[in-house]
This record gives C-alpha cells, structure tokens and sequence, in this order.
RNA sequence: GGCCCGUUCGUCUAGGGGUUAGGACACGUCCCUUUCACGGAUGAAACACGGGUUCGAUUCCCGUACGGGCUACCA
C-alpha cells in the first residue's frame, strides 16, 4: 500500500530563506498539495553556533507571503509529531535512542578525537598525497575510538564524562545504490563516503542522523531537498539500512539548483544585482539589509510561479500558472537534472503579467499609498482613470508614479530633445491659438478636446502633438495625450500651457 | 586534487532515432499609435566536442571538454 504524502521542508535558522530555499518549499508544497498529503515546516536548529535571531520567524513569514503554508510545523500548528524544532527533540532524547541502537547494531561507534587531533590526521594524510582525506574505515584505525581502544578504556572514558562523538562506521568497500525520483539510480562505493558524526559532542545530532530519525518519526514520505545533498545521501542509505529502516525510508528527490545569472555557482545573497530574499532580510550580523521580492513590489502569485518553472515545467507552451494550477500539474518526473539561471529581467515579464491580471479598481488602491507618501490625495474615480490610462506602461505598482507623476505636479523643466528639435520662431504664435481653444471648450472631455483641436488644424496646419504633450506634461512620452487632459482637468491643463507659454 | 551530478538559441525551456529543432524573456525590423508603451507581424539566435551503435543520430552507448555540487563535531 502506497504511504499517505507527506513532505517537509526543513531549514535551518542560519539566515533568511532566499529563493533557492523557497523554491524547494514549493515543490514541496506542490506535491503535497497534488497528492491531498501533508506539508510539514521542520526547524533543524542542531547547529547552536549558527542560529541566527529571526531567521524562523523569516521562514514562516515568507512561506505565508509566498501563499505555500505549511499544514503542520513550526509556526503552523502542531500535529501528532511535535515538537517540530529539533532542539527541543534533542531535549526528548529521541535521537540519542537511534544513536545509541546503531552502537549496539556495531554500525556506530565512540570517537574521543579532539579537534586538533582531527587536524593533525587531515595534514597527515594531504602531506602523505591522499587523495580524499576523510575518517574512514582506514583511517580510523589510527585514532582514538572505541574500534582501537582497549574496551575497558572506553568505558573509563564514558564514565568520567569524556568529550566523544558517535560516527556512523562505514565499510570499507561496498557499493550503496539508491534510486532517486529525478535522477534515477545514483551508485557510490562506500570508500567515497566518510565515518559521518551524528551525534556530536556537545550531545546534539548531526543533520545526518537527525533528518533520517525525524523523517521515519515523522513518516515522511518523500524527502525532497536541494543537490547539494546528493553526495551525502549515500551514508544516509547506510543510516536507514543499520537502522533496519531502509524498507520505510522516504522516496529521495535531489532537485537542481538555481543558479547565479552571470553563471557561476549556485544563487547567494552577495548577488546585489536583484534580490535574493523573497521578504527584505536585515541580518543581525550585518548593518545593510537585503531587499526582497515584495518590498520591490514583486507579487507573491509572480513569484511562485517564476520560481516555479525553474526546473520544472507542465511541458506545454504556457507560462503563466497559478499556485492551484500548479499544483495540478506538478511531478517529479518533470523535474530537470540540471541547475537553471536566473533571469531577472524574466522575472519582471512576469510581474507585468500578474500585474495586467488586476482590475483598475485594485491598481488605483494598491497605488493609493504611494501616492500618499508622495503627497498627494485623489478620488477612487481618478485613481481608476489614471490606472487605466498609465498601466500599459508599468512592470511594478510603484512604477504608476514614475510614469505618471506629471499629472500630480506640473512641470518645470521641457523635454530638452524635443524642445531643440521641434520649437521654433512660429511655436509660440501657434500654441497661443491652441490655448484660446482650450479656454473655450467648456465640456471638458477627451472627445471634445480632440474635436476642438481637429478643427483647429484645418484651419493652421499641422501641429507636432508631441510638442504639445511636453508643454503640458514636461515628458516626451505617455498615455494617449487627450485622455491625460481630461484627466489633469481644464483649469490645470490650460494654466500649464499658459505657462509654458511665457516661460518659453 | 578526489568523488558525484549535469550539458538544446545569451537566458528559461519543448522535443526526441528520420522535425523547416517549437515556445517564452531579452534583442533587431515593420505595422498600429501625430509620442512612449501595449498589441500584432517578422528576423537573428541552439542540440559542447570526438568516437561508436544504426540505413539514419541532437536523441542511445563510451570517452573528452566544460559547468555545478560535495569533500566540517554546517546544514
């Protein structure tokens, strides 16, 4: 019978989740979502020295705001299996148990090296030309373990509270094979794999064993995390087996990485070019904080689905999804082996997509703060105007200011460029008719400046629109120029030409 | 260095023994627009290389090159 979905995501508290971290919490999310399973937030805190203050209560945030909640977890509600942080596991004892099983099994064992020991080897063996210095089932026999120590030491050792690890104790020359969902069957010989800690000195399991027990603790069913797992992923075989548990273990998947756009080596917080973060993260140990997705205006729905086809795609020409779609559509068999390159400028295309998707209603409000802080206050009814008239220009909601603002503030400056190539010795004579014109129309609407203005033409001649767009606007470019005086208004629009007029 | 994983336009990708190798972003040109943008049309642009297997390989196999990951009492 096949196990119930379940999956989890599981970072550690070391810092800000960035988007390689999201996207695998999506996928996450995705299949558990397909499959009607579970998604579990796991905190792996084993590491005391790296805890950063903030960084889970960022995670949770940030899998809200990118609208992949978890159902269970750290944050979300505690199901059968709490506690959800591995600290507070540690605390229970449950993975000194496993620990504890494996020394019994002869598969584990006490190493009472100090670090500096552990030093000394490694310069031993680089000086010596090993090509893979590691703790192995060679090396070992050279230090300090309940494997070389007489037995009686051993227990002498443990009983006056000596500083020991637990290393898991690999053979010599095995070959470990695992099939992984998206890469197929991956084989390593054990002489490639190390005598992994997993459970250091200071009592708290390494990543290695605490994942393995919390996983089959936790029922997981399918463990889902980045490639850079995948060379440690054949002594977690090896944990499973010694544990009698490689029946139960979870369905591996290693997905690929995200990598920089320039190219080299996988996505990282230094890359200042684009955010990183999909909420802004201020590390308590730096003084600059990093901008995120929606602090730059980014929608959660563009995000996600940016992230989304990173890797992976339904395989149709179809870009655009939402999380439900995607939900639908996602597997693991679709997932890519190879890392992908973000595209920035790809993932403003997408911001502009969502972005189109939203009424004028809903632009002219989420615009009204912006605004705002400018300093400027308008009615609903003129808010959707210049929404509608301003969005065909916009990526980001913000960008209705930078595209728009003439229509708050009147100009002080003319568009250089055109000025030089278009005003001339007759401009003044003619727009001064273009200004009487306008102080008559006393119905004022796009329509009938427009007509005013045709009729105007046929009895002057020509006149260079663009010329007129800068001396009411300031700008060469913009929304259609009628619909934009209607907008600014008769008395604003013929005061700005007017004062074009006799500045220039 | 060693081990592992990978390699289709600049980028994200579809495809897969016989295709004019498709789409999207970005870029060029044209149309629309008395502007810019949007939209439409169109162009340039890819199967890393060398050997096999095969009537035929971009597709399968093996090497090489290149890229990435890992190589901690970090995850």
């Amino acid at each position: 019978m096949e196990k119930r979905v379940r999956v989890r995501f599981a970072p550690s508290p070391t810092g800000g989740l960035h988007m390689g971290g999201v996207r695998t919490a999506l996928f996450n999310y995705l299949f558990a979502k397909k499959h009607g399973g579970d998604f579990i937030l796991r905190i792996e805190d084993t590491d005391q020295n790296r805890f950063v203050e903030g960084a889970e209560a960022y995670i949770i945030e940030a899998l809200k705001w990118c609208g992949i909640a978890p159902n269970e977890g750290v944050g979300f509600g505690d199901g059968k299996h709490a506690p959800y942080r591995q600290s507070e596991r540690k605390e229970l004892g449950i993975y000194k148990k496993y620990a504890d099983q494996l020394i019994e099994g002869g598969h584990a064992y006490y190493a009472f090296d100090t670090s500096e020991e552990l030093d000394e080897m490694r310069k031993r063996l680089e000086a010596a030309k090993v090509s893979a210095p590691q703790y192995n089932a060679v090396t070992r026999q050279n230090m300090r373990n309940s494997l070389t120590l007489p037995e009686d030491d051993v227990k002498k050792l443990l009983d006056t509270g000596a500083k020991y690890v637990i290393r898991l104790k690999v053979p010599r020359n095995e070959e470990i094979r695992f099939n992984d969902i998206i890469r197929g069957w991956v084989v390593v010989n054990s002489a490639q794999v190390d005598d992994k800690v997993l459970l250091k000195s200071d009592g708290m399991p390494t990543y290695h064993l605490a994942h393995i027990v919390d996983d089959i603790e936790m029922e997981i069913s399918h463990a889902v995390r980045g490639e850079e797992w995948l060379p440690s992923a054949p002594a977690h075989i090896l944990i499973y087996r010694y544990l009698g548990l490689e029946n139960d273990m979870p369905k591996l998947a290693h997905l690929p990485l995200i990598l920089n756009p320039d190219g080299n080596g996988k996505i990282s917080k230094r890359e200042a070019r684009f955010p990183v973060f999909p909420l802004s993260w201020q590390d308590p140990r730096e003084a600059t904080p990093y901008v995120g997705y929606r602090e730059s205006g980014y929608y959660p729905e563009a995000f996600v689905n940016i992230l989304a086809l990173l890797g992976w795609n339904p395989g149709t020409n179809e870009e655009i999804f939402s999380v439900e779609q995607l939900a639908n559509l996602f597997e693991f068999e679709r997932v890519h082996k190879s890392g992908a390159k973000f595209d920035p400028e790809k993932a403003k295309w997408f911001n502009q997509q969502y972005l189109r998707m939203q009424s004028d209603h809903e632009l002219a409000e989420a615009f009204r703060p912006t605004l705002k802080e400018k300093g400027f206050e308008k009615d609903e009814a003129f808010l959707i105007e210049f929404c509608k008239l301003v969005k065909e220009k916009v990526q980001f909601v913000h960008e209705f200011w930078d595209h728009g603002k003439y229509v708050f503030i009147a100009p002080d400056t003319y568009d250089e460029k055109v000025m030089t190539k278009k005003w001339n010795d007759q401009s003044k004579a003619l727009f001064t008719r273009v200004l009487n014109v306008f102080e008559n129309i006393t119905n004022w609407t796009s329509q009938t400046i427009h007509d005013d203005f045709e009729n105007l033409v046929k009895e002057a001649g020509k006149i260079d629109m663009q010329l007129l767009r800068v001396l009411i606007t300031g700008v060469a470019g913009g929304p259609q120029l009628f619909d934009m005086m209607a907008l600014i208004g008769k008395e604003e629009s013929v005061k700005r030409l007017s004062t074009a007029l006799s500045k220039l």
